[in-house]
RNA sequence: GCCCCCAUAGCUCAACGGAUAGAGCGUAGCCCUCCGAAGGCUGAGAUGCAGGUUCGAUUCCUGCUGGGGGCACCA
């Protein structure tokens, strides 16, 4: 990659100017791209840097530098200058710019993976749905960033396994499970009678007699009693309720299934709570015997604020290990399933606090798995109206949500002819409901809360999936038309004297593979999102601007159906890491 | 009360400590006899407050204000 060779090429500058001027770090020295053309390709701010630190004056440093830069650039630079306060400028030759842009066309799918985290081995945790409980927005967007990230990770070569971790035992099940032998006695209805239900009425049924449950146990102290017993009998695994929790957990499993198939996420491993609390408790059990938790009121407590952080409970005072404890001994079993060099947990941010005492623990007690992981958190969504909650009934579930926009979708298709089958349309209002939701949620950096407006902000115009979806199929729908007129792809010629637009799409598409890389490391899929965007901004401003099939000398035509066809490539290629698929019309 | 996160245009979001703070929505207009108008073009419009560090601060530090999350047997 050129930047690559940039960063070496300025190191060997910046070294070689400090053996004059003594000791100079590369700590602030960075070479970013400017967001003006006119200021190059790549531009550094080693001058600035070095001048601070040598006490003489920018530009006369800049100059320096610009000596050693001139004499040994590599034929990819054109032209190197000292700009503006002492900022120094690349410029990438023609000739570069006309290579970076047959790769982009000749790499097809392969474009902007690289080979950095060859023979990596990565397990990413993320969506980590409850059965018994709504799947919502939260788990759709933890699904889009978890699934997102496998991809880039993927994208550097690395073997990624998808891991989902899910609560099936715990209160939450038991106040569902009360739930449901309450209506079910109420009703006077039999779970033969449930089973004939389709399944997502069904997993509404669910829906229901968890929030039973959970208003009864705020509500009634008899039947919070009740339901605290039932969930240690559920944990127990022997229950005369025992057929109610296994089907209610075998439907919404299903459900969940369905829906991922939708997103198009494939897990290697699923986990359950059910599985690994045994072996949480052990550890526990351990730690204990090692004074890492201490016994406080009948429950086993990790003392946090020895550590700066709050302590928390990991066995309770009826023996039952809680989430913490689980966390703990999940470690261990995805380690042995696939041994890995990285584990990445994805999550809401509601439980850092949380997952940073469950991490020191597991510091303490496996180091070496500790080292390993790493806990990617992302902010709420929130409704313009305040947070969601599935006590209150306030969630967007997931579903609905799809329904919703891919009913939208199927509106604008209803209005362009565009020659589509019935079932063609179909599935690109699939493809366009997925897209809008999962860019509307990745497009925003990791942390910040999501103001979730189903009406404002899942837009399918302007800066959303749609608009990139529709940007690659008018760039395919050239390239079809090329196809069908016996127009081949050429290797780029003269491409000297082009106008703004083109030159600004040329100078965009060869910095694909560093943006995936700088998100893979960085962990933010909205520096794709944004990259893409520009992306098809300009070449839709290109694609206004001038003619491509109709170009009016042959080689200016051969020219831009390169640029389309690296647009394509760019465009799908960035789409498919993000978990949205491009239709090839719409 | 303590801890963590956040604050940029009317709204939703960008901006490795750098050059004129970028987009989308909305708003005022313009562009389909030309390869796809889910599109393009032109306007108006923003860094919560007060200090500090720095050649340079939206970015780092401190305080304040406002919002969100968490703080022992839920996850």
């Amino acid at each position: 990659m050129i930047r690559q060779e940039l960063v070496k090429l300025l190191h060997d500058a910046v070294r070689q100017l400090s053996v004059e001027e003594g000791k100079v770090g590369f700590g602030d020295i960075a070479l970013e791209r400017p967001e003006n053309l006119e200021h190059g390709d790549y531009s550094t701010n080693a001058a600035l840097v070095l001048a601070s630190k040598t006490k003489k004056a920018p530009r006369e440093v800049g100059e320096l530098l610009l000596a050693f830069l001139e004499k040994h650039k590599p034929k990819t630079i054109e032209r190197v200058e000292v700009a503006g306060a002492g900022f120094i400028n690349f410029f990438l030759s023609k000739e570069a710019l006309a290579e970076e842009l047959e790769l982009a066309v000749k790499e097809g799918e392969k474009y902007g993976t690289s080979k950095s985290s060859k023979g990596k081995k990565v397990m990413v945790e993320f969506t980590d749905p409850n059965p018994f409980k709504e799947f919502h927005v939260g788990h759709l967007y933890s699904n889009a960033v978890g699934e997102c990230l496998s991809r880039l990770m993927e994208a550097q070569g690395a073997e990624v396994k998808r891991a989902n971790y899910q609560g099936d035992v715990g209160m939450h099940v038991a106040k569902a499970v009360w739930g449901m032998e309450r209506k079910l006695a109420e009703e006077a209805t039999k779970l033969q009678e449930l089973e004939k239900l389709s399944l997502p009425e069904r997993v509404h049924f669910l829906g229901q007699v968890y929030a039973k449950g959970a208003a009864a146990f705020e509500q009634d102290k008899g039947a919070a009693e009740e339901i605290a017993e039932l969930n240690k009998k559920i944990f127990e695994g022997a229950t005369e309720a025992a057929e109610l929790y296994e089907k209610g957990k075998a439907w919404s499993l299903e459900y969940f299934e369905r829906i991922y198939e939708r997103l198009g996420t494939r897990f290697e491993f699923s986990y359950f709570e059910s599985e690994v609390g045994e072996r949480g408790k052990k550890l526990v059990e351990e730690g204990l015997r090692k004074n890492i938790f201490q016994k406080s009121e009948g429950a086993v407590v990790f003392p946090g604020e020895e550590y700066g952080l709050h302590s928390r409970v990991f066995v309770n005072s009826q023996g039952l290990p809680t989430y913490e404890a689980k966390e703990l001994g999940l470690a261990p079993r995805k380690y042995e399933d696939f041994p890995y060099d990285l584990s990445i947990i994805v999550t809401g941010k509601e439980v850092v606090d949380y997952f940073k005492v469950v991490l020191k623990a597991l510091e303490l007690l496996a180091p070496e798995l500790r080292k390993k992981t790493v806990h990617i958190s992302h902010g709420m969504v929130r409704l313009p109206s305040g947070k969601l909650s599935s006590r209150t009934g306030k969630v967007v579930a997931g579903e609905e949500l799809l329904e919703e926009i891919k009913g939208r979708a199927r509106e604008i298709m209803a209005q362009s002819e565009g020659g589509l089958s019935l079932q063609e349309k179909e599935d690109v209002a699939e493809m366009v409901a997925v897209g809008a939701v999962k860019y509307s949620l990745l497009r925003i950096a990791l942390g910040k809360d999501i103001i979730f407006d189903t009406e404002k902000s899942l837009s399918l115009e302007g800066d959303s999936g749609p608009y990139l979806q529709y940007t690659a199929a008018r760039c395919k729908s050239i390239l079809r038309k090329a196809n069908e007129q016996g127009i081949s792809l050429a290797k780029p010629r003269d491409i000297l004297g082009l106008a703004k637009e083109e030159s600004a799409l040329l100078r965009m598409l060869y910095r694909f593979p560093e943006v995936v890389e700088d998100a893979a490391e960085n962990f933010a899929p909205h520096a794709v999102c944004g990259f893409l965007m520009e992306t098809a901004q300009l070449f839709n401003s290109f694609y206004h601007a001038h003619p491509v099939l109709k170009a009016e000398r042959e080689e200016l035509r051969d020219f831009r159906l390169l640029l389309v066809a690296a647009t394509a490539n760019v465009l799908s290629n960035g789409l498919r890491l993000l978990g949205v698929k491009a239709p090839e019309r719409m």
